[in-house]
DNA sequence: GTAATTTTGTCATTGATTGACAAGTATAAA
DNA sequence: TTTATACTTGTCAATCAATGACAAAATTAC
């Protein structure tokens, strides 16, 4: 799945055959801005997550997959980070969760 | 380099033998906002970066790597996101570039 | 002790995001 | 070409989160 979020969400819609108006009344927001979304004039909202999930059937972590991989993506791509930046960014996840393993150890 | 990026900046700073107030100064903020960066309960404003590659004579692409990816990392960690989020990013990453690759052939 | 440094708490200001709605364009069917 | 439906764009007030600023507490070094 290479496409962008918003790519990713008229995708699902259309293929549903849901209208803007309909999907956007699912997902509790404006139809136009809905429009915006899957336009990429606006950001999806975490918080709306499960409710798409909900419209489209779809396993939320494979959901939260797309959405976090697409933000980051974008920041890659608009600040022109090194190739690096991935690498070093999963490092760093093992090193909070290794250090929250740690802390949890401390307290009990 | 696998500390935060809070971390990153304490140890550069008393490996200089500066005080918050010193660094806060080279770099426009208040010390007592500096100190909770350094500690993680603020965040470091990207506008800044340049600032803090002078003050240490960093190279400003490298400070951008630990940058972004110590914010990845940590939506990441926070949101629980699966392992495959940064492979998905990559991918997004490249698919971003393409496309901006073919609009430019369009354009001209 | 006290002086310097660091941390924590608070809050008004700022800035960005969002919801909402109006007005526009595009598409399709009669 | 009219009408209906779907989609897009522009705008703006309201909302929410991030920031700067400063006071005060805690820690560290002398």
């Amino acid at each position: 799945m290479k496409t962008t979020f918003g790519e990713y969400i008229r995708q699902l819609r259309t293929d549903k055959g849901f209208t803007l108006t309909e999907l956007a009344a699912l997902l509790k927001l404006d139809s136009a801005n809905l429009s915006k979304i899957e336009t990429g004039k606006r950001e999806f909202d975490e918080k709306r997550l499960e409710r798409l999930a909900n419209a489209f059937n779809l396993d939320i972590e494979e959901l939260k997959t797309e959405y976090f991989a697409d933000q980051f993506a974008k920041k890659i791509y608009q600040y022109n980070c090194s190739t690096e930046t991935l690498i070093v960014a999963e490092e760093k996840v093992n090193y909070l969760k290794s250090r929250n393993v740690k802390q949890d150890e401390i307290k009990f």
